[in-house]
DNA sequence: GAGTGGTCTAGACCACCAC
DNA sequence: TGGTGGTCTAGACCACTCA
């Protein structure tokens, strides 16, 4: 009598050492059934980011498991970074609020060493219609509407003053980020992602980039202060969130003669 | 009573239930001492690439610990990719040969969608002494010998016939390469990483890379067979074997006119 | 001191594989 | 059929946090 919950009573085919109904089909593990229910409650904005979620012993409670199995469900959701636990306080949604999670997809890094302090310097933000190209990437239909911003990031911290390192054009579904205009992009403090997630309730949880070097064209040369034809790092990001859902499409040009995108690889 | 091994009696402040000696400063759970013991018998060749290593409950009988205890650092190991669990064969120690594993460091992909084929071409391979860079990455002493490869990857599947991809500079310590050859190398047929964990017992574990934009002088741009300046991608690698040892510094140049560098971000 | 996550145990049964 | 890893349980105690 598994996973007997309220909300979900139809997950079907457990594997609890006690009950019957084995051998169908689609067998999957108790806890994984039990991620599945979590995740759905995370999605459904059962618990907003930053707040607890209830305790191993309660969710064991309203699933009628044991906390072991609820506990190897929420170690996997926190090592995929939906959930943060911390000992003797509880486990969290996870937020880009958080120090930790802040700007965790920005890979690039100073050559000296260290993350480099960027200032932020917006260009635009207008909504448009959707070319075909992106429409594919973001899962939407030819002509829908959707938001650009397009920005510098600058580094501040360099010898020569303030040097542009990034441009970024960033295309989001016009759909869920209905009141985004310039004006608040300027007056928000703090990560972009931080906005998406407290204004509009959209979180970003994983990414895929495909990177390329470039030339650097008039108005990319103009914009990041290089000569035309300049090599530069094309990092273009598909981000998505709850459910594999894209929901933002962004191409990032990269000087790179004083930083470099660094990845781990294992 | 924990971790009663007869290799490693002095793991020290152990979290059991019923001895005592706890309250010492550098506490480390119990499955992490495991953990610790089972990589020095990795490392030191008790067991091993692609053979398997004894069972979770003859694990638990050696250390004397629950198989739940063995089975969460084994767990942990196999996350890293050190070890591979095969349920109801059992747990092998990780290895180039095998086909999850197989150029799990290489993100290039092509830009039509899957992994695209590449030939080899071998340009150098030779002996000699590194430069001051080269030995800090690598943790050797400057002027150490080093072997150097130089080699071109191509592309087989374009319509094009078979056209440069990629230009490989690769930098290994002599002390742990010391057979090596242009012959064996090209002899060899399948990734270069398995020739080196077979021959020479050097596996790889991990590595950083550093990713720039730059513009191809006029060397490379003869071997990529592009302009002089044209944008290519520059991916610095630095490989670790066990114990985060540097044991390559690797250069890779791409052309990425039809491939692109893939990366995940979770 | 009460409550949280973190570790550890002992024992049961299931899924998979090889002989 | 026996051995392996995989799941699940129930209960204990430890480490951390906060009131």
């Amino acid at each position: 009598m598994p996973v007997a919950s309220a909300s979900v009573s139809s997950v079907s085919s457990a594997a609890s050492p006690d009950s019957g109904q084995e051998g169908s089909p689609a067998f999957s593990p108790l806890y994984q059934q039990i991620k599945e229910l979590l995740t759905r409650s995370l999605q459904g904005g059962e618990w907003q980011p930053g707040q607890a979620i209830p305790s191993e012993m309660e969710l064991a409670a309203r699933f009628r498991v044991s906390q072991g199995t609820v506990r190897k469900a929420v170690d996997e959701l926190a090592t995929e970074n939906l959930l943060v636990r911390r000992q003797g306080k509880g486990t969290f949604v996870a937020s880009h609020a958080e120090a930790r999670t802040q700007y965790r997809f920005l890979r690039l890094m100073s050559d000296t060493g260290g993350v480099p302090g960027l200032q932020r310097r917006l260009i635009g933000c207008r909504r448009q219609r959707v070319g075909a190209d992106a429409a594919r990437a973001l899962g939407l239909r030819s002509g829908d509407p959707v938001v650009e911003i397009r920005r510098v990031l600058l580094s501040s911290g360099e010898a020569s003053g303030e040097t542009p390192v990034v441009l970024d054009e960033i295309l989001l579904p016009g759909s869920l980020f209905k009141g985004l205009t310039a004006e608040k992009l300027s007056a928000w403090k703090g990560p972009m992602y931080r906005l998406f997630e407290a204004e509009f309730g959209v979180r970003m949880i994983r990414a895929e980039e495909k990177i390329r070097a470039v030339a650097a064209d008039e108005l990319q040369a103009r914009e990041l202060g290089v000569a035309l034809g300049a090599p530069l790092l094309s990092v273009e990001r598909l981000s998505f969130t709850y459910g594999d859902k894209p929901v933002e499409l962004r191409r990032g040009l990269y000087r790179t003669e004083h930083h470099h995108y660094r990845n781990e690889l294992n």
